[in-house]
DNA sequence: GCCAACGTTGGC
DNA sequence: GCCAACGTTGGC
């Protein structure tokens, strides 16, 4: 069981798209680079949790938990000729984006946002407030109990 | 395999 | 809209 944060930007796809989506349930698709990727496809599993994290926004932080439901799903936009995340050197015999399938838990009380996130020492080793720009991240169990305080 | 050029992310 | 950080591309 492990803990994950994942950034998406609530113009596009917000924390309360994915609670008003059939069964609160979306494909994750859209992840274009490896070391995400990487995540997804080795290190993810189905039960594991994660923050919903808005991000390119006017108050960045973290809106709401999400449980992994299905890994190993090919990325269908990549195969998708009309979708702007298709990729030609991808194909169904060799993908080349595998992602996973999320369930709406619950909205956090608040949105514990970035700017608060950085004031805690507890958190300073987060990869958010380090490697800020990486778009499927790790949350340490020691982080995931503790941002949960702050609600 | 190096590295310059270029593109993207995302906070501010 | 700016720009720093960093990922990707492609010539050599």
């Amino acid at each position: 069981m492990n803990y994950w944060l994942l950034k998406s930007e609530p113009d596009t796809y917000s924390y309360t798209h994915l609670e008003q989506a059939p069964k609160s349930s979306t494909v994750w698709d859209g992840v274009r680079n490896y070391q995400a990727r990487n995540l997804l496809r080795d290190e993810v599993s189905v039960g594991d949790q994660a923050f919903f994290y808005h991000s390119s926004c006017k108050e960045p932080g973290i809106a709401g938990i999400c449980t992994v439901t299905e890994t190993g799903i090919i990325d269908p936009s990549s195969l998708d000729p009309q979708s702007a995340y298709f990729d030609p050197k991808s194909s169904p015999d060799n993908p080349r984006w595998i992602t996973i399938r999320v369930a709406a838990d619950r909205a956090l009380k608040r949105v514990i946002t970035l700017k608060e996130l950085r004031q805690h020492d507890a958190l300073a080793e987060m990869v958010l407030l380090n490697r800020g720009r990486l778009s499927v991240q790790p949350v340490s169990e020691e982080e995931w109990g503790y941002i949960l305080k702050l609600e």
